[in-house]
Formats: structure tokens, C-alpha cells, sequence
DNA sequence: GCAATGACATATGTACTACATATTTCAACA
DNA sequence: TGTTGAAATATGTAGTACATATGTCATTGC
């Protein structure tokens, strides 16, 4: 038999009925300008309308409901409802089930906002959220038990997030959080005061008020040195 | 009556039967260690097993088929599968349900991403991925065609995600590039040569080929800066 | 023997019916 | 007029039946 390439012609696909159901739906929502707030027909007269059992309009309601952009009251009728963009990500991280790489990849992802998002919190940053930080640093420095630490480094990055104002950005990052510390397994550091390059939260705190974007992402990468040189062998 | 605050004591939430089967499901599937490519009991001896009817455990698979954790193969069982994280987010973005602000802050999401990932970018690069992005460089720089030019914008800077070597980073790209369509409309701007200041896309090969991450995050900023002005307002 | 054919078992997909349950409406009543 | 309660409504749950696609395995024919 010849070296032939089938990858190329998988996309068959054979649409069960609730996918059917599903498109039409999600094309009447769009065509009809739904909007949220807005209620759909009752289940029996979209399964009459639609010339199928209630229970495949069920199914592909289901899905909706599961992505969140529907929502039903119960014995009230459904609506449209505004979905949240990481919506369902929770749960998926939750499974466990996604492999060692891609959370990795996620991880990245982390570092790759943290050192992106100067520019932003220069635009953004007041008097009022820049003294919070301060009261996180003071905080830190005085303590010297090791989860406590733990918590307030959680604590400052989170309220960086927190002044960038952006709160899509913000919630991608609290969902993030449990993978950090699967990920961070072991290569969380201790206060580096022996390492004369280390970066501490004041400094950056400082750079923040005083400084420019410039200076503050610098310091933000060496501040993140630690996790830079873990990644590099990857 | 009082001045009282009742939002803080809503969460009573009455989960249905279907929330409980899923619920219990989860902690079934997390305790008894299944991992992607395991089968899963049938639904009738689920059924029986959990003292329900099927059709409230189909429900309940049915989301987690929704968020790509179960897969069913037609009569021959379903089995576990390693989700993909932002397996859903595509049709939620396509629904066009999410408001104007989410959508400026995911366009933010994204400029945060470009500056963020020079460090990457310098750790990852190779002369054969840097020839590609050349390749874009000079074929852009070749043509006057408004559409053309704008393809090329959005290639170069797709490359620059797939040099990360991040396929997270760069599923997550690919999954916004509608988005930016949406609110580009009427800030993308044309080649500025007229512009001191720009920074050009050969700039930017040049920088990444000899110079610094430092640099390059620089020039990036630069080549952003339109953007930020637009924002800044916001 | 061995490959092709076809019957059967299996498990999900779809349909239909019935009833439970929570909410709203609205009329009856004190 | 305000309360009560019955009817109507629409989703949630249960149960049954059958369709359909896949795999198994025995039968058939060469």
C-alpha cells in the first residue's frame, strides 16, 4: 500500500441530531438578536417548531446552560444570559486532567502577563490601591513564618492584577492560582537577601511609584529571574 | 423595615439533582484515579448505581462532554479525555453575547501578552523561525495592498507567539484574533512612516535577531504605543 | 482452512409519555 | 382590602421503547 497522508481528510464529521440542534439554535439566537436578559421559547415549542423530541432540545439547551449563555428558572422559561469568558475553565482545571506540559504552557502564560502588564499599571495605578500595596509589603517584611510569606507574595502579585483595573485579566489569574502552586512545587524561593541581583517586593513597590514602565518591567524580570531559569530547560 | 444587606446571604443555592450527580461524578471519576483514554461505566449501571434515572445522568455527562472531559463513542462506550483548556471559549466568544468592556479588556489581555513575551521570545528563538518571520517582513514591506498589509500584520505577529514555542499561549492568540477585528475597527493604522517614532517590523526582527529582551520589550512598546493612547482613554 | 457473510449483543442516541415541583395568576372569600 | 388557595404554566426527573452503529462470533461457501 502506498505512504498515503489521511490526516488531511478526517473533517467527515457525521453531525449527530442535538449538533444539528445546537447550530440552528445558536444561528436563531444570533439572526433574532437575542440579547441577555432576553427569554427564548419554551422547550415544547422549540421542540415543536424544530420537529424533534423535547428531549434532544433538552440536550442541546444543556450545553448552552453548561457554556453559560443560557439560564433557566425553573418552571419560569429560560433566558439569555452574558457569559463569563473562563467561564467553564474552572472546572476543567479542576479535573486534573490536563498534562504536566500544557500546565507548564500555563505557567508561562503567567509570567508572560506579569511582565506585560507594566504599562498598564502605570496607567492605571492611584494613590488608594498603591498604599494597599504598601500596608502587603509592610506586612511581609515583618514576618518571618514561611506560609505567611507565601500568602502575601500571593497578595501583592494579586493586587498588581488588582490595579491594572482589568478584571477579565484579574480572573484569569485567581483561576490560575492552584496551578501555581502545582507548578511551583519546590521552586518557590525564600527571601533572597543573599542574592545581591534579587528584587525585592519594596523595590518594585517603589519603581511603581516613582519609576517608569521601563524600570518597573526590569525589575519585574528579575524579580522573576528564579522561574526564568527554571523554564529555560524546558 | 430595616436598612438591611440581604446579597450576603443568598448563596443557599438549592442544587438540583442533576448539580449532585454531577458533583459526585467529579469526585467518582478525581478518587477512583481515572485518566484520559479510560472507559467509563455505562450509563445504565450508573444509573442504578446512583439510585437515578438515566436521563439525569446523561444530563450530567452531557456538560462534562460539553467542557471535553468525557467523550462518547457511539454504542461502545464513552471514555475520559484530556480537555482542552480553552475548549469552550470559542463558542462563548462567538455568541457575541460578551459586553463592549470584556471585550476591550480581553484586546488589553492581548497587548499585555506581546509586551510580556520578549523573554520567552530571546530563549526559544531559532535562525530557522527567525527566517519565517523575515520571509513576513520582507513580503509586507513589499506591498502597498491595504488588505495584504493587514494579513501580514496579523502574521508577523502570530509568528512571534509560535517562536514562543507556547501552544497555549499561541491556542489562546489564535482563539482572540476575531476579537481584535471587532475592536481594531477604526484604530488599526497604516504603515507610519510619517511617524518618528514607530517602530516597524524590521525594527522589531532586528532587535529580536541581535539585541536584548530589554530592547525589544522597548521597541514593542513602541510598536504598540497607538493602541495604548487608544486605551488610555478608557 | 480461511475469508466473506450475516445474525446477534451491546450501549449510546432519540422519542414519547407521565408526573413532580416551583412560580405566577387570579378568583374566591372573610 | 388583604389573604388564601386553586389552576395554569414550564422546567426537572423518571421510565420505557426503539433506532442505530459497532463489535463479536458463528455460519456459510470456496
Amino acid at each position: 500500500m502506498a505512504k498515503t497522508s489521511l490526516a488531511k481528510l478526517q473533517p467527515v464529521v457525521t453531525l449527530s441530531q442535538v449538533d444539528k440542534i445546537e447550530m440552528h439554535l445558536q444561528e436563531y439566537f444570533r439572526k433574532e438578536n437575542f440579547l441577555p436578559g432576553d427569554p427564548i421559547p419554551k422547550e415544547a415549542e422549540l421542540a415543536k417548531a424544530m420537529g424533534v423530541s423535547r428531549t434532544a432540545i433538552r440536550e442541546a439547551i444543556s450545553r448552552f446552560r453548561t457554556l453559560g449563555i443560557i439560564e433557566s428558572r425553573k418552571n419560569r422559561g429560560m433566558i439569555i444570559t452574558r457569559p463569563d469568558v473562563f467561564n467553564n475553565m474552572e472546572r476543567v482545571l479542576d479535573s486534573k486532567l490536563l498534562d504536566g506540559d500544557t500546565m507548564q504552557e500555563i505557567f508561562e502564560m503567567r509570567l508572560v502577563l506579569e511582565m506585560g502588564i507594566a504599562d498598564i499599571l502605570f496607567l492605571r495605578k492611584t494613590d488608594a490601591k498603591l498604599g494597599k500595596l504598601e500596608d502587603i509589603v509592610n506586612r511581609d517584611e515583618k514576618t518571618n513564618n514561611k506560609t505567611d510569606r507565601l500568602k502575601y507574595d500571593v497578595e501583592f502579585h494579586s493586587m498588581l492584577y488588582e490595579i491594572s483595573e482589568n478584571t477579565t485579566i484579574q480572573r484569569f489569574q485567581k483561576l490560575l492560582l492552584p496551578i501555581f502552586e502545582y507548578v511551583d512545587n519546590g521552586i518557590h524561593v525564600p527571601r533572597q537577601v543573599e542574592n545581591a541581583n534579587f528584587v525585592s517586593h519594596r523595590i518594585l513597590l517603589n519603581v511603581l511609584k516613582n519609576g517608569t514602565p521601563e524600570e518597573f518591567r526590569n525589575k519585574m524580570r528579575n524579580h522573576l529571574m528564579n522561574y526564568f531559569e527554571k523554564i529555560k530547560a524546558s
